[in-house]
DNA sequence: AATAAAAAAAAA
């Protein structure tokens, strides 16, 4: 029996508390009003919203709520409260549906009470989650309960059940090819939008001042377009000002702008911009999205981007074009974004939570797992998707072992959620259905599905082709390393890229012995170097080139610039190369190399040269796609390997050879209809709990203390800082550039080596001990063998 | 018996 009304959340300070009623009301109206494009989840919404928190009308819920209020006062939480209170809205619907709708309400309510179960614990599985749980209850003693603390009555029976019909219900096919995951992308959109609500609800109490912030007037595409145009205009005056509109370049950057912004007034749906590199595509297809959407009543601009360090790029370019509108048109979203430590409130870490900006940059991990999320915190910003621009860069990293659930995924957005997709690439992957024998093979695209934005895109391909590429004249017999050492040094100005970084450490070694002592110009790169360092090293690589052409340009003597590297370098690095060797590798990594060579344009040609390398690969995928590579190229003759219909055909055999669902996502998520328990049986635990883009459960991260002039801080002073105070976040991500990411069995050697200790302040994170043999400072961590032991050399 | 690089990390 409750002494009082109800109430959601207790007041702040002595302040007046959040009524339970309009709790409800509130997040009934705004979780409907994310969803307005959909008419029967707009209406479940308004249901989920109305009932999510029905048990905190629960006697035991209420003195929870008042006593945590007090708590701080009495030092301890009270004895007996009860504060579980997501079972009594999902009890709930299934009673009053059925009562009011029949059946076909029971079957309204197994939606709802995924949602409405899974408010605060995120999205659980049907066999063996939430059927369990829901039957665990004394259905009639909680509802009983809840109506006791004074629910409104129009909050538990609504006058107007405005409900479309079941048929509505995305279950099958429904006159489209069926995909497994339809129904439930559809359901976690609606938990999307209802966990939003009660989030910004309960912001909107708790903290007014974060909800203001989050207050900005919607600026409508017309006028981020009208931006746009202005810029792209006055780079064109700039270009030709400087007389140079009419270099082939140029021109097949304005051709491909064009091209962008005439098929942008296109319906809705999936688009390729296959543009090779340095064909401008940051911009243009940022052109066709705004276009796009003015034309189309699209909401916002997604752009996702497989590597913080690329984004952070192209989001300083958005910024600059977008800057006459503000600071908040342009939200980066990512591990590495400098959000404003003392702001709680700060605009553009509040709009990361839920996308709520003009255009959103981000990572394909953060867009991925919270497509495949269950929990509230990732899945909120979902609903901010529907009726969006989505524009994916490097489109050919696309995860093979989750190609399938993230090709649906990508489909159904489209077909079901007013999603526009671009998939821009040089080296454009081949999604369209490919179905073998037995069922394996990509369920993609069918016929007519996409439209491609370049009309011929051989013709760019030839006009902006910078390299020429020799294949070694057998691609199945390794070749020594003192081959390559041999083919790489009458090059002063080379980069090596090779496919462990085991074999960097080994052709750098090679090359340093064959040079005189104490020569210039030879550097390493891995990721057995630390962030920081990487970045120094590669600045110093940048330096070295512009050195080396002006010293070239004067007639002078030049120093060389030799580089090995593993592929850290392919994405987002922007070094230029007259020659590039690159061990054999998938067919876009060496595309990807090749992109690395004559990259200004400055030589008539640059040279690549493919190798093979003495140790394959490791095993798995690296090495499927260096064979799937060899096997596209045998009986290539003197055609070109990089063109555009051997990336076809690379894609389509590595796609027919390789797992494309490893973990069994889709099954996952296949809707399985119990016709006797009328249920809707969804594995939404495991499908989130198995999708891991990044698989880090063999690694460890090692603090390494890697010291130069160019530090802006010292290692040692963060760790005692760590030690002392615990990980802070700003700590941790200060740390991160000196992080090195190691095997568990390096690991446990080095740490029985003395080399490296586990920090106590944080398990599973670990730090190189004072001793300073462990990391040199050129090629970084020293792992899996001392230098030159002969024992790293044999097989 | 070997393994490139990549990202993220708090809820109402």
């Amino acid at each position: 029996m409750n002494t009082g009304i109800a109430i959601a959340h207790a007041g702040q300070g002595g302040g007046a508390p959040h009524l339970l009623d309009e709790h409800l009301r509130a997040v009934a109206a705004l979780a409907a009003s994310h969803l307005n494009h959909d008419p029967l989840a707009r209406e479940l919404a308004r249901l989920a919203g109305l009932w999510h928190d029905l048990g905190k009308y629960r006697t035991g819920f209420q003195r929870y709520i008042r006593m945590v209020a007090e708590a701080h006062i009495e030092g301890r939480l009270p004895q007996g409260s009860d504060k579980s209170h997501s079972a009594a809205g999902a009890l709930w619907a299934a009673q009053t549906l059925k009562e009011r709708l029949g059946p076909q309400g029971l079957v309204l309510a197994r939606v709802l009470q995924y949602v409405i179960a899974g408010h605060h614990a995120g999205l659980d599985n049907w066999e063996g989650g939430l059927k369990g749980r829901l039957a665990g209850f004394d259905a009639a003693r909680e509802l009983a309960e809840a109506r006791q603390g004074g629910p409104a009555p129009e909050l538990l029976a609504p006058a107007v059940l405005n409900l479309p019909d079941l048929k509505q219900l995305p279950l099958g096919r429904n006159g489209i090819e069926e995909i497994p995951g339809r129904f439930a992308l559809w359901l976690r959109m609606l938990f999307s939008a209802l966990v939003d609500a009660d989030f910004l609800d309960t912001e909107a109490f708790m903290s007014p001042g974060a909800a203001q912030a989050r207050q900005a007037d919607a600026l409508p595409m017309s006028c981020l377009r009208g931006v746009f145009d202005d810029y792209m205009a006055r780079k064109a005056e700039a270009v030709q000002a400087a007389g140079q509109t009419d270099t082939p370049v140029n021109r097949r950057r304005a051709e491909v702008l064009a091209a962008c912004r005439a098929k942008a007034t296109g319906a809705p749906g999936t688009y390729t911009l296959t543009v090779p590199t340095g064909g401008g595509k940051t911009l243009a297809s940022m052109a066709f999205a705004l276009t796009h959407a003015e034309r189309h009543g699209k909401r916002r601009v997604v752009m996702v981007i497989p590597y913080t360090s690329i984004i952070e790029q192209t989001a300083a370019v958005y910024r600059e074009v977008f800057a006459p509108l503000g600071d908040d048109v342009v939200i980066e979203h990512h591990s590495n974004a400098e959000s404003d430590e003392r702001d709680e409130n700060a605009r553009s870490r509040l709009a990361c939570e839920n996308w709520d900006a003009p255009v959103i940059v981000t990572t394909s991990v953060q867009l991925f797992e919270s497509l495949f999320a269950r929990r509230t915190s990732r899945c909120r910003k979902l609903h901010n998707l529907a009726n969006s621009v989505l524009v994916l860069d490097e489109a050919q990293l696309l995860p093979v072992e989750y190609l399938q659930p993230v090709v649906d995924v990508l489909r159904l957005l489209v077909r079901d959620h007013g999603v526009t997709v671009v998939l821009c690439t040089a080296t454009q992957p081949t999604l369209t259905s490919q179905p073998l024998f037995g069922g394996k093979g990509l369920r993609g695209y069918g016929p007519g599905e996409v439209t491609a934005i370049i009309d011929d895109e051989a013709g760019l391909y030839a006009a902006l082709q910078r390299v020429r590429v020799h294949l070694p004249a057998d691609l199945k017999t390794p070749q020594p390393w003192s081959v390559t050492t041999e083919a790489l040094m009458p090059h002063e100005a080379v980069l090596a890229i090779v496919s462990r970084r085991a074999d960097a450490r080994e052709l750098y070694e090679g090359l340093k012995r064959e040079l005189p002592t104490g020569a210039r110009g030879l550097w390493h790169l891995s990721a057995l170097m630390c962030p920081q360092h990487r970045s120094e090293v590669i600045a110093d690589i940048k330096a070295a080139l512009v050195a080396r052409r002006e010293a070239l340009a004067r007639g002078d003597e030049a120093e060389p610039v030799r580089v090995v590297s593993t592929q850290l370098v392919e994405a987002g690095v922007d070094l230029d190369f007259p020659v590039v060797f690159r061990a054999l590798a998938g067919l876009d990594s060496v595309a990807q190399a090749a992109g690395r060579c004559n990259r200004e344009g400055r030589l008539a040609m640059g040279e690549v040269h493919v190798f093979v390398p003495p140790k394959a690969p490791p095993p798995g995928l690296m090495r499927q796609a260096a064979q799937t590579c060899a096997r596209v190229w045998d009986g290539c003759g003197d055609r070109d390997p990089l063109a555009l219909e051997r990336i076809a055909a690379y894609f389509r055999h590595l796609y027919a050879d390789a797992e494309l669902d490893r973990k069994g996502i889709c099954e996952a998520l296949r809707l399985q209809i119990d016709r006797q328990e009328q249920a809707l049986a969804v594995r939404f635990r495991d499908a989130s709990d198995a999708f891991r883009l990044i698989d880090d459960k063999d690694a460890a991260t090692v603090i390494v203390r890697y010291h130069s002039a160019r530090c802006r801080e010292d290692v040692n002073v963060l760790l005692r800082m760590l030690e002392r105070d615990g990980p802070a976040r700003w700590l941790m991500r200060k740390l991160q550039r000196y992080g090195v990411t190691i095997y568990q069995h390096d690991l446990k050697k080095l740490v029985a080596g003395g080399d490296v200790r586990e920090l106590p302040q944080v398990p599973g994170l670990y730090v190189q001990t004072e001793s300073d043999v462990f990391y040199d400072p050129v090629v970084g961590a020293q792992v899996g063998g001392a230098p030159g032991d002969p024992a790293s050399y044999m097989a």
